[in-house]
DNA sequence: CATTCAATGTGGTCATTGTACACATCGATG
DNA sequence: CATCGATGTGTACAATGACCACATTGAATG
């Protein structure tokens, strides 16, 4: 019953000491390498120096690793949109909030690839950390939006940031450098959510 | 040399007549129902109802078969993007895009995801499709908006649909029929794309 | 028509993987 | 020290992706 706090080898030998932890710090190192549809099971293991078959004592199986990973990286994504926002006007707070979300996605593309991925969205615990996160968002949203736009502001911006993200992690937008990405995002963001398209009762400039 | 018009079963029981095409389908229908990450070659071949290296004689490996699905899961997509588009305002052509783009995600999910998956988005014929179906996209829009705003907004749009899709498909929204998404499409991309702030300068009427 | 040949499908094989089962080892508790 | 539950190991097996050599075919060639 006691808590275990270190994190990578603890035990004798046999006995690792804080196996469950160690286990998705290497599934972590092994995602940002390799991707998710690459990662076995035994490679995690390994990485970690444990038998093929020592996870299983911690998950159930390999999905439910993969979802606690996803939990955690939904947890780490919501802290650090905690840290962030520093609102001078809103569109500068929702900017803010879009370049962490994005700056998170390439800083562990395989873990975030994961969060979004088919099997762990089926995952209670994942979920509920998202939509932790997605609260957090609201109530961010909620401040600086009409009640009646608030929740599809929330889908909208959430939806926008994750394709935006997608379409990052996959160089589709020939940003480079990370910097080159913020200031993407930041214009595209700023585009959405200003007057994006010329209004019919206005004057259509566009040739 | 002679070129198959033939597409599900033309041979005489050991050679097929068009299993290029038939594997796409095979592949197809069972990606609709299992996700990319479970379908199996195998699977695919049995489904085909050849022997489990058959696919080889026309697939380079797996990654080439789904690689040539998700190519030809984009050029359907542009298709209908292109059917679709009924312009009275900018914001319905935007939004008929939009809804068009959803419908195919949610009629074949499985392709949808691979569409948007790791390796397919490395693959050139893949790369090639998903930038035909986006420059098409990127004419409309340029038909309607200003020219500074056209880059931001075309980035802004398909990846706001894109994640509104993902989000969709892993029923994160709450919309069960088609009717119900394509609703919630409009609501949100005539939000996103109208005033969805409210301006500093403005009274923020937000509790 | 018989031969030949390249295209196409089959069978065999191997390493890797996910996972189940039985066993080994350890730390705490009596 | 003996015991026991928690945790890691070893063996085992089916499924998979992919490679090889071989079989079968239809079409071009004589």
């Amino acid at each position: 019953m006691e808590v275990w706090t270190l994190s990578t080898s603890t035990g004798s030998g046999y006995h690792h000491g804080d196996l469950r932890a160690a286990l998705l710090d290497s599934a972590l190192a092994l995602l940002d390498t390799e991707g998710p549809g690459e990662l076995s099971l035994r490679a995690v293991a390994r990485h970690a120096g444990v038998s093929p078959n020592a996870p299983y004592r911690h998950y159930r199986d390999k999905e439910t690793l993969l979802a606690a990973l996803a939990t955690r990286g939904y947890t780490e994504l919501g802290e650090r949109l905690a840290e962030a926002a520093p609102g001078d006007d809103p569109g500068a707070e929702i900017v803010a909030m879009a370049c962490t979300a994005v700056d998170y996605a390439l800083d562990h593309p395989g873990v975030y690839r994961l969060m979004f991925g088919q099997s762990c969205s089926t995952h209670p615990d994942a979920i509920a950390a998202s939509d932790a996160a997605m609260a957090f968002v609201a109530d961010r949203i909620a401040a600086v939006a009409a009640p009646e736009r608030r929740e599809a502001l929330l889908t909208g911006i959430w939806s926008l940031v994750h394709g935006l993200s997608t379409l990052l992690l996959d160089e589709r937008l020939g940003a480079r450098t990370r910097a080159e990405a913020d200031a993407l995002v930041e214009t595209v963001v700023r585009t959405m959510l200003g007057t994006g398209l010329e209004r019919p009762d206005g004057e259509s400039g566009a040739g």
